[in-house]
DNA sequence: CAACTATGTAACTAATTAGTTAATATTTCT
DNA sequence: AGAAATATTAACTAATTAGTTACATAGTTG
């Protein structure tokens, strides 16, 4: 019993520190502490920091993979699997802000120490898009277009909208930014949804 | 005369390599030696490695503020004033790379760390792009909307776009990412563009 | 229940790293 | 030229941090 818990506890609790503070703003001491084990027992179950964060990294992509894949298989229309993997992948998001802002750290560091598992995860995600995108082009439904900018205008815009609530929160209430209209994610995911399909189809 | 070179110097080292290891992957002795000085020139010069950082964000951000001020001023109609944005955005990011990879990791950590004036650089895009819908929306050439998930939409994909560069081009020739259609910055960022405009249009 | 295996801990080590010091070199100004 | 201010350096310090060790405890099986 205690197996499972502890190994999953500091898997748990590392991934947000690893989201908070990156690879090397973590602390194994800090980890040890905030989680309440003892720094040992992190190597007894995880060998070293590097093996720590791809655990971390894979156990938190891999469900969010699944989500958009399992969301889009369940629907048959191009226009329908295209809102749905949107609307998946920005809801996984905002359930889990860990995830947008390690993705965001490792896409700035040019993807160097991300984890071969956890990369696969997001290519999953990109094929995915590339398919629907084919089959909407086969049915003469969206134009032609270029899957990568599409996929970048999905991921880039939901990481930055999750990613960036905390430091709009943080602005002072009188703060400029504060004035403008400010959505919730449901409402954002809806428009970067429409955005995008009324740039695709063909009319 | 090396007064200025030294100091610019070593904010220029210091950029590139906040840019590639983050804050706390940049050490100090590393920078020192990289560009050549001895540490305690650093010191002399930027006080600590907090200030560098600063100093660095700032001489890194004001000028892409200031380029995209100044084009959508050279424009009258919101469209175009639109188009410029994005455009001139896109290039200089394109043309400073570190740029995309600083501002995404400050926006993984909320913008913890995030240096006033280098927000308020971002702010000033922030609000020149509100202006431009407002403007649109007065003349009843744009519908309402979100200036923040615009915002997001623009910075989130051309940085992704960017930032990802070095991840695709690392990729082997056989990966399937390589497979899809690869464009460069100019026209992601006329698809971004196009895309945008298309969704805000009342037509 | 005894031997064994898995799990947990306190205290330690070795390496790394931000920042300092005190002395030296260079530029600037009169 | 020479005093004063500015810039640079090698060597050092104090703190931090990844990882280890030797030992203790809990659970499991013959």
């Amino acid at each position: 019993m205690a197996k499972i818990k502890t190994s999953q506890k500091i898997l748990d609790c590392a991934t947000s520190l690893f989201a908070s503070y990156g690879y090397d703003g973590t602390i194994m001491d800090d980890l040890a502490e905030q989680c309440g084990v003892n720094k040992a027992s992190i190597y007894y179950h995880h060998k070293d920091k590097a093996t720590l964060y791809e655990n971390a990294l894979t156990a938190l992509f891999t469900p969010i993979a699944d989500a958009v894949t399992e969301a889009v298989e369940s629907e048959r229309d191009p226009v329908k699997k295209l809102e749905v993997h949107i609307k998946t992948f920005a809801k996984a998001n905002a359930d889990n802000p860990n995830f947008s802002a390690i993705l965001m750290r490792e896409m700035a560091s040019g993807g160097a120490n991300m984890p071969a598992r956890a990369r696969e995860q997001m290519q999953r995600i990109l094929f995915l898009l590339n398919k629907t995108l084919e089959l909407g082009a086969a049915q003469k439904v969206f134009k032609s277009s270029d899957p990568l900018i599409i996929h970048f205008m999905i991921i880039g815009t939901v990481n930055l909208f999750v990613a960036s609530i905390p430091l709009r929160n943080s602005l002072p209430e009188t703060d400029r930014c504060n004035q403008l209209k400010n959505s919730d994610i449901e409402s954002a995911s809806d428009q970067i949804s429409k955005t995008i399909i009324a740039s695709l189809l063909l009319n």
